[in-house]
DNA sequence: CAGCAGGAGGTGA
DNA sequence: TCACCTCCTGCTG
């Protein structure tokens, strides 16, 4: 697009990430937040790429905080979901290793808060000996490497772990602008996919409502809004929606830059069952299913209890109806409707109770 | 009380 | 016409 809003650097990587969840699930995120502390600000990602500002730094006060909270490892946790099976440890030692060679790293490096969740990870990993001589994987099978062999190796490892970063944001992006019938990049909104955005953010991320201090505004005037103006319209959360703004405008803008990079795995995406890959409207087996296939995101809310058998469970029957209601802009829907609409698949074959019935407990016909 | 089952009328594409 | 949406009654655990 060549907006001011898209005029990144080259070169690194700037996505606001939170390197800490390596650890941990989001959901397990999620899942601690109504008992844990609330979320602080994530650090706003300027037009020169690195934060203008850090992390909170550990141990400041809490500022004031939305009645219903970020997850506590904030939230661009929920795009680290690849990285979920690392172990802490090993992340620490990932982040270690590659902040000489990564400026992105290093920023994470600066802003580590894994200490608060572990206290051990800074401890090099059991199978590593020291963190710079840690083993690199010769995959060629050639026994010892040179240690130029080896920083090359290291490298390449290294941006296999870049890619799978960028690529599971750019899906789980993808992902949201399917489920919302969005586009990608915020410059295109109209105020209506604004609102819709901001709606879905405030849902996933159990963040207070603050739509109507963005009424009237298209993805335009929200790309050109400084973090200030953010806090300004919503003192409570708008540096949070301005941070996920800039990971969604990153992404827009790499897409951009690269759109022969096969980053993101549009086959699972769009699977041949996917009408909405084709502009057709959404039915809501396939919103739900779409939302089956992002367990790191939406597992709190529904997911598969046997997916051989397509058989799933709504967790969070509201919290889905809700997801379900802004998806088709019917802020009055609730499960009482969205189960109604369900159980019209029965006569249809397309879901089905299964064999033992359960309470919010249902069958896809037609496994995946 | 929440969830389930299904009838019936309405709506928008 | 289709795919819901909405409202409803009655049943169940």
């Amino acid at each position: 697009m060549g907006s001011p809003a898209h005029d990144l650097p080259t070169g690194t990587l700037h996505l606001p990430y939170d390197f800490t969840v390596l650890g941990s699930s989001p959901m397990d995120s999620w899942t601690s937040m109504e008992d844990t502390k609330p979320p602080r600000g994530l650090p706003s990602m300027t037009e020169r790429g690195l934060p203008e500002r850090g992390l909170p730094e550990r141990g400041l006060p809490e500022r004031g905080l939305p009645e219903r909270g970020l997850p506590e490892r904030g939230l661009p946790g929920v795009y680290l979901s690849c990285l979920d099976m690392l172990l802490s440890e090993d992340a620490a030692w990932l982040l270690k290793r590659t902040e000489v060679t990564n400026p992105l790293v290093a920023y994470v490096r600066d802003h580590d808060y894994s200490h608060d969740h572990h206290p051990d990870a800074d401890r090099k990993p059991p199978h590593c000996k020291e963190p710079d001589q840690c083993p690199v994987i010769d995959s060629q099978g050639l026994g010892v490497l040179s240690p130029q062999l080896e920083g090359q190796v290291e490298e390449r490892c290294l941006e296999q772990v870049h890619c799978l970063v960028v690529g599971e944001v750019l899906k789980d992006i993808e992902m949201a602008c399917k489920l919302l019938n969005i586009t990608p990049d915020p410059m295109d909104w109209s105020s209506g996919n604004v609102q819709k955005w901001l709606l879905w953010t405030e849902h996933l991320y159990r963040l207070p409502q603050v739509g109507k201090a963005f009424q009237e505004l298209a993805g335009k005037d929200l790309c050109l809004m400084s973090e200030e103006d953010f806090k300004q319209r919503s003192p409570q959360c708008g540096d949070v929606l301005h941070a996920h703004l800039d990971i969604w405008k990153s992404a827009a803008w790499m897409k951009e830059r690269s759109p022969g990079d096969n980053l993101i795995g549009t086959e699972e995406l769009c699977s041949e069952a996917d009408s909405c890959c084709s502009g057709q409207p959404i039915h809501l087996w396939q919103f739900l299913r779409e939302l089956l296939l992002k367990p790191n995101t939406y597992s709190r809310c529904i997911r598969w209890l046997n997916k051989e058998k397509g058989i799933f469970k709504i967790e969070d029957s509201s919290h889905v109806a809700k997801l379900w209601g802004i998806r088709k802009n019917r802020p009055a829907m609730n499960y009482d409707k969205l189960s109604r609409s369900i159980r019209q698949y029965y006569k249809k074959g397309i879901i089905k109770k299964p064999d033992v019935s359960q309470r919010l407990v249902y069958q896809f016909v037609h496994p995946v």
